[in-house]
DNA sequence: ACCTGAACACCGTTCAAGT
DNA sequence: ACCTGAACACCGTTCAAGT
């Protein structure tokens, strides 16, 4: 007891970007975009919020960097010998995914404009286009409205999820939502009530390729 | 002077849901979103932070109640005598230009899920894609396409529009980023710059519309 | 019933001072 | 070079006290 603990000694690693981002992310997963606080965020890494100056510019810059982290890792799969459309929903699916897990990066992504990481999925999804033979003309259309609506259903879907208290059984909720659409006005909701009873057999996933589908339709239904 | 002044007396309207909401608009068009604070509404309405809490429950509903404001009147357009793709493209317009003038309501609806003025938006579309002939099994799928669609790229564009210093040249702007993209490294980045030419004689508004009529391609292209 | 404004419990960020 | 933590200038929200 007199001399220096050996194995159990836990000296602390010195602070970096990496493991500052990583502790962000970790904050943010567990307790959600309002419980990252510098405070929060320095006390996990056992020093004084003024640290992490040290290491980044502000909150604006972490945020852009933990969003990065997932993003990459998101988009980083191989997509050798699958056909064009093929890997399109691939990459829809694991930035969905991502973007279901941590939903923060899909309100991040929807108010922060020409980020890198965005700038990355573009370059992904163009690919691809130009794969599908799409003309040149074109393909900056095409490329743009698949990134917009993966991001549009990826933001919304990640409200949806913060929304749901995280203990909720998912088919309740959406049971819960169809009933309030079926009390709705009948004649200013007609068409909502109509569609109330797909809510409960639908699937978020399936909707959300689905659309995607539908896009590609379009892009490969030229006259 | 020792009277009381009868024209210019300006008497002070009594605090109301509907002044605050109109003071709430004007401030985050003005000062945007950062800019809407209980103490600067207060001042605006020349009273204390604490009259606004007799009215609204908090800043959550503030900003609902501003923005189904700004939808309301953006979506209240007649479409008499138009085709269902003429309608649906004139609602769609009519929902980015209000994100466009009013930026803070593309990031609002994009972190906000199942908020009354969306369910107005996609009571609208649906009606439209019903119009179309799509059959009842498909028009859930149609409609939320449709709109993820809209709220995405309205989203994105807000995000742009905020990242723009009011002040700047569009030309310009689009000029730096076409410039920026061409300094992507030629490997990583083979899509992105082989496309940033369109990027300078590119119109949001109009990639917005094609973006929908893909959409519209792929729901009426059934096999 | 409605308004006032000080007070409370937080924020992000800065910065002199330490090692 | 890197870290500490008190201090500053803000927030949203509450609430006793006023009219």
């Amino acid at each position: 007891m007199g001399t220096k603990a050996r194995g159990t000694e836990r000296r602390q690693e010195p602070l970096s970007r990496e493991r500052i981002v990583g502790a962000a992310v970790d904050l943010l997963d567990t307790v959600g975009e309002s419980g990252l606080t510098f405070r929060a965020l320095a006390e996990r890494l056992s020093t004084g919020p003024g640290a992490i100056y040290w290491h980044l510019k502000g909150k604006a810059e972490l945020l852009a960097a933990a969003t990065d982290a997932v993003v990459t890792a998101a988009i980083a799969v191989e997509d050798s010998g699958a056909t064009p459309p093929e890997a399109l929903r691939a990459l829809a699916l694991g930035v969905f995914d991502a973007i279901d897990f941590h939903p923060w990066v899909g309100a991040y992504l929807a108010r922060t404009p020409g980020e890198s990481s965005m700038l990355r999925v573009f370059e992904r999804i163009g690919r691809q286009v130009q794969a599908l033979g799409v003309p040149e003309a074109a393909r900056f259309t095409a490329a743009s409205a698949l990134m917009n609506y993966i991001l549009g259903v990826a933001g919304q879907n990640a409200a949806n999820t913060r929304a749901v208290a995280p203990g909720t059984d998912r088919a309740e909720y959406l049971d819960a939502v169809a009933r309030e659409w079926s009390r709705l006005d009948p004649e200013a909701y007609a068409f909502t009530r109509s569609v109330a009873g797909r809510l409960r057999e639908h699937d978020d996933r399936a909707e959300f390729v689905a659309g995607i589908d539908l896009i590609l339709a379009g892009i490969t239904a030229r006259p």
